[in-house]
DNA sequence: CATTAATCCTTAACATGTTAATTATTATGA
DNA sequence: TCATAATAATTAACATGTTAAGGATTAATG
């Protein structure tokens, strides 16, 4: 058997999905104790830092395709974590808005995340952590538009 | 608002999947020939890469959870990919192995996924290229053990 | 040897990933 | 204006991610 694909420890989608299991190890952990899930967190804080916007927006900064954001923002809106209001000006559209309680569920764990964040720079060095960062950033399809 | 928070955009979780759908993008193109998903395309190349091996040790290998595991098994038996046999000298263990059509699928796809790996080599450069394995090592969970 | 604990695997339940089809609304061009 | 195309969002269907519970088998301990 010629082979010449490389071993799967050396393959960049899996190292990739091995990474991201490190990283989401803590913060899962963190989000355990808030009763919502990591894409449910993802799109908080997406609203969080940049206000409302239509779902289309709200799909392509939390990196979520457009059915699973559908579902999660049904989710969100029945925990009461954000509200949905059709666009005036363009009926199609849907305005999705972070409420006082999902901010509030992003502030208070704000620390703690940023604790894990840091623990991670540490880990690898500022350095690194960067390096890694730019890279990462070199392969998003996003970056080519 | 105080933002302790780092932008979205430099998160590292966020960054991770990112990166993976661009990584993801042509292989999910060249998979969709086949009929099989990413995941099953993973546990395949596993098991042409070190031969029979038990439920466990698979999952391990290829990076899926229990679970999902045996899912995707059942699915590959089906379609005549693998086969499952009961370890004798312990009869918990289920031994997972690749058929020839199973093998044929990874043989066959082999040079245009060598050619993926090098599209993406070329694009970050051979130093940054093994620089992104080195880093994302690093966090991998397993790599503590 | 019998009971308990540990291990391997499966199943269940719910959330998300992924692709394709569908609906509602707006934009376009004859 | 009307038919058509394009856009925004939803829904559907199936596969996987994730956590918890359950079943079968083996190991460990008294």
């Amino acid at each position: 058997m010629t082979n010449i694909l490389p071993p799967t420890s050396r393959s960049l989608p899996i190292a990739l999905i091995r990474a991201r299991e490190g990283v989401m190890g803590p913060i899962r952990d963190m989000l355990s104790q808030t009763g919502i899930t990591e894409q449910q967190w993802r799109v908080l804080r997406v609203l969080a830092e940049y206000g409302p916007m239509d779902t289309k927006t709200l799909a392509d900064r939390s990196s979520l395709l457009f059915p699973s954001l559908t579902r999660i923002a049904s989710t969100l809106r029945t925990k009461g974590l954000v509200t949905q209001t059709r666009d005036t000006t363009d009926r199609r559209r849907q305005i999705i808005e972070i409420t006082r309680t999902g901010q509030k569920i992003i502030d208070d764990r704000a620390a703690q995340t940023a604790q894990i964040v840091a623990d991670f720079k540490t880990r690898l060095g500022q350095d690194k952590y960067e390096t890694l960062l730019d890279l990462l950033a070199l392969l998003d399809p996003g970056t080519d538009k």
